[in-house]
DNA sequence: CAGTAAGTTGAACGATTGTCCAAGTTGGAC
DNA sequence: GTCCAACTTGGACAATCGTTCAACTTACTG
């Protein structure tokens, strides 16, 4: 954003970007182990086995942070949501499979992911950032249908499955994520073997 | 709870309870205002017009305080949906205008009840708190379809529409929300003038 | 080589926090 | 009336917080 988007000449440069990544990166897992009301400039250094004033130095206030980290997570989450589009035969299976992540290993992920939207909903500079995430999943679902109630309804159920996951802490069954979306999108397609 | 339901001999008890209730509706109102991360001791009290020590005595614990807020939000949001149930001819455009209201009037509690959902995913005491809101709404549902699919992605919806509105900050529709409901629970039903 | 900008460090500031405690006040029990 | 439990109060404790600062190291520029 400051120079050149590829060109980084200069060495300490590109290890102040590492040290910069280094320590979003310890704040997420702050995050995940804590929640967002656990980050604080002390326990992200701690994290990242730095000094206290070297998190001030690359984020000078605390919100900094928290909006460099959402960004983070938002940009992984919108690189899932392309792959699935752009390789899934069945993008919605492959939904179902990144939304059933939350009841297993990304559960803390998912968390994270959360309570950072939670805090975006409250601070407008965060706000953009909380609706890319959900722009993705309007992207895959725009691939298949054209109603946009449909999609605002792939996108609602998508949310709110992952919740249901988050609170019910069951294991959950990728099939039945997979038919409540397709519901959502209304089309009477796949194969159901009937029960 | 403690005692027999509606003898209450004691005035001091009473008073007691009153105060209980008090610092509740204070906890709340700086939900409202700050956010979950706001609550403190000392806000609740200065809320509230009271010493800080008296918001100790009621609740020696900052959990406490917070798992009995989220407690009171989810008893109020159950009795919403229970006179949806109860009173209204379309339970589903009932869901919708209390769905509409995040947007609108309601969107700090919408936020507030936000926040301490999410507080509830990481403490285990919460959890069951924050389960009596969804099945609400599932009961709402079960009087619609006897579809367990059709049941979980009402919910689903539900909690995604809200999310969208609060993240969105523009004006609902309730017509919008209600056929994106409707959706939900599967019925080919509501005319669709076509394409 | 010197010059300089980026990176790094430890210490410190005042402010706020959760929680506790000993002393008061109130009002029902008896 | 006495007695006692509930309620109320102000003050205090150590701990942690965000942020700032001056000094030091590194490594690129010229």
């Amino acid at each position: 954003m400051s120079d050149q988007p590829g060109a980084t000449v200069d060495g300490r440069r590109a290890r102040g970007q590492k040290r910069r990544a280094e320590i979003i990166e310890a704040t997420l897992a702050v995050v995940r182990r804590d929640g967002a009301a656990g980050v604080t400039h002390r326990a992200v250094a701690k994290q990242a086995g730095i000094p206290v004033s070297l998190s001030t130095y690359y984020f000078a206030t605390l919100d900094e942070l928290l909006v460099a980290a959402l960004s983070s997570v938002a940009d992984g989450y919108t690189a899932r949501i392309r792959e699935i589009v752009d390789q899934h035969e069945d993008k919605l299976a492959g939904l179902a499979e990144l939304i059933v992540e939350s009841a297993g290993p990304g559960r803390e992920r998912a968390l994270a992911e959360r309570e950072l939207c939670t805090l975006a909903a409250r601070r407008p500079a965060l706000m953009p950032v909380a609706r890319r995430w959900r722009e993705g999943v309007a992207e895959l679902a725009a691939t298949l249908t054209d109603d946009p109630d449909a999609v605002a309804a792939v996108v609602a159920t998508s949310d709110g499955l992952c919740t249901a996951l988050l609170i019910e802490n069951a294991p959950a069954d990728a099939e039945h994520v997979r038919a409540v979306l397709g519901r959502a999108v209304g089309a009477p397609r796949t194969r159901r073997p009937g029960r």
